[in-house]
DNA sequence: AATGAATGAGAGTTCATTCAT
DNA sequence: AATGAATGAACTCTCATTCAT
């Protein structure tokens, strides 16, 4: 749950002297990010996030050393907590993985129906990571280091016990996050919002009958004989992605 | 297929004064696509790509009227007629849409085993689209409005004609590009390769193999009564993506 | 006399609400002192002082209206009534000036012999006082205006009356205080300790024993014919200093 | 010789464009010079520097990486060759050290006769070198290591031969060198000129005569039954210096 | 076609100083 | 008497861009 939600409204009315000091490094980090989603961390500059907040340039490196400090705070606020919740959901999971993977798409569909504010520090994220490897390795260790292991052992626990079909486990877990992350990319960064506005609902929806059906274990014997890559016949093509 | 492929060796030992006037902004955007890559493009000073190029600052922009023009020239060059190529694929496909995926995907596998510089333009897109609205731009209406049109057609067509199950096609399209994307991600932004290396072929087959499956008529019916999504008894997690 | 020489250890032991508050100025001086030899005026922040005096930074504000009369204050603490002596000594000297020079020299000796501080201040002085105009005013008026001009009518009443040879008051003062200036500045600010250690002890001794002999009157004549400078033969060398 | 005393006066006139690109690092100096000696360094900001030089800030960058490096080239280019100079001149010299000093006093006689631009680096170092640390070290290891002990190595030749008395060469050293850098400490930080001006051909004139005695060797008696320091009935004064 | 010296706006950061409490 | 949060002016340094040659 990250402060943004609870940032109470009133603050801005009281007079400035009068709001608590210890609010202030949340005050900031929520002009931050804002700044940050609406236009990129280089393109804002602390002097606009100080106004946003309502305070001074200087008063920003009171509580924080330098602005790149800003981004990682943001990210280990937005994602505190998180990451531990799935994995270990992941990790006690007994029996068939697409129960946990069920479990775990109905949590996320429903914090993003709640929460106005879900998806905007994993946007950040996607926005900034690529040109900050220091935000790209806090981001690795604190969130992905932890999910993707334990959804990686999760479906090799369940091809072992037969529950789905024998897939490379790191290659599904690919395909299992994949779709999420397409549709933030889509949405959030291309502005390509599907016909009826930005459905998580939806797109869980779709991706957990895909992969209910993908893995079951009936499918197996259709699905072995086709291997198409690498097809002699295909013809010379421009790069694709 | 990118210019970068067929840069010719010699061209480095060529003394600068017989080197052709006309090669100069292939010369100048294989230096700023390998700069951009290593360091981001506001890491990258006009100056290191004119040397990187072996010509003077000035004359980049003999050639680039400001510097995010060649971010725009190298998308551009990186994926001219890749977009149209897939495009008429997918709309020209007749039949069960899995076919089209699959010959589809074994064109990509194929690109990926047989350039070393497959994915650098992608990457670097991933890179830098989301501090450039401009590059967004360009890229969507280049690459993303050709083909994902094309795409959710595709799938509402198989709907329509019974070859695959009844999925929201415009979703169902993100969980088709999904996995490339987290792929890519993953592996080139969070370093996280899988144990055996960057293999575009295995996840491809992965891939292909669980939407198969998952798009078969005859999971139909199983997937049906499943929509554990605003499950109820579901206690309050923090936020997951 | 210092108050650094004073300074009681325990008060670093009182608890801060029983300390004296009369004692403040001279802890915030004692805490600058320590500081600025360190590190330089400059580089030190009233911040740091604040925290060695154990103080907060508005508190030292409280004591002294703005930064650089901390420097001030420092200066005038440092070598109050030390000048006046000197000068005293000196105006009231009667009969050959070596032994006015000889007992302020044998002073001189001894503090730098018994007080581990001695030095600190004029350290201090010599490092300020160039990018300071303010702090060499002070110490122009509080002590060399009343030393050097007590020092100059020293000699020239020791030549006048016979007890030294006929050289030019002011610049001959310049040569009996420049030994220790070079000293502390050799020592001090380059770091070049004769091999023996710190001796003021030994170099008041050799430089006493010069002047001693130099100012003799029976050397008046072995010096009289020699003027090499201006000495029309010499090649062009580079500047010297 | 410094530059300063070459710059050519018409290069103010000259058209910007037609000003000769390989004086600008000698022209930036100049400017800075008369600045940090006007000033000092904290207070000249690199955009006066440039104003003076005729140039924008940004060009400064162009030739100097930061701003203490311009301090770093004044003191080279203030000092190159000169220490060479005088310790040569020191080691190589024969016979009574008493002549090998005053023909390099005379030589400093000239030059400071000769140029009005004598003494300026000089002086910068005396101002700067007490809080920058690491002008400190290049001005000990190109001035001050070469000629220290080319001076105390005379000096302890010309005991050994009888030429002078019996001193420790190294304080005895100190005490040559002293005179001179009070009188630029005094006239220079302090603004204590002379009655007459400021007379380095006095002052140098003075000094030599006083050594020339001080280290005559028929003065060794009279002066080895003083030792007026730690003069047990001497009372308790303040620091001195 | 090409150079590279020059520009100057603008960024991040520091810190002496103030003032409500 | 004392605090420490807040200010804001000033500084160093960067770099995309221009232009005389």
């Amino acid at each position: 749950m990250t402060k943004t939600e609870t940032s109470k409204p009133q603050n801005a009315a009281r007079s400035k002297s009068r709001r608590r000091p210890e609010e202030r490094p949340d005050e900031i980090l929520d002009a931050a990010l804002e700044l940050f989603l609406a236009q990129g961390f280089h393109r804002t500059t602390v002097e606009q996030i100080a106004r946003a907040a309502q305070l001074s340039k200087g008063a920003v490196y009171l509580y924080f050393p330098a602005k790149p400090d800003l981004l990682v705070a943001l990210v280990r606020r937005g994602v505190g907590g998180m990451a531990d919740h799935a994995a270990a959901l992941l990790r006690s999971h007994q029996g068939d993985p697409r129960q946990a993977l069920r479990k775990l798409f109905a949590q996320i569909g429903q914090r993003a129906q709640q929460n106005p504010n879900f998806a905007k520090v994993p946007r950040l994220i996607l926005h900034e990571v690529p040109t900050s490897p220091e935000l790209a390795e806090i981001y690795r260790t604190e969130v992905l280091d932890k999910v993707l292991p334990a959804l990686v052992d999760l479906l090799a626990r369940g091809v072992a016990a037969g529950h789905i079909r024998r897939l490379d486990p790191e290659m599904t877990a690919r395909c299992v996050v994949g779709p999420m992350l397409a549709h933030l990319l889509l949405s959030e960064i291309f502005g390509l919002q599907p016909a009826a506005g930005l459905q998580w609902q939806s797109l869980l929806e779709t991706q957990l009958s895909l992969l209910d059906a993908g893995l079951a274990r009936t499918a197996d014997a259709a699905a072995r004989h086709t291997n198409p890559v690498n097809d002699p016949e295909l013809s010379h093509v421009p790069d694709l992605l």
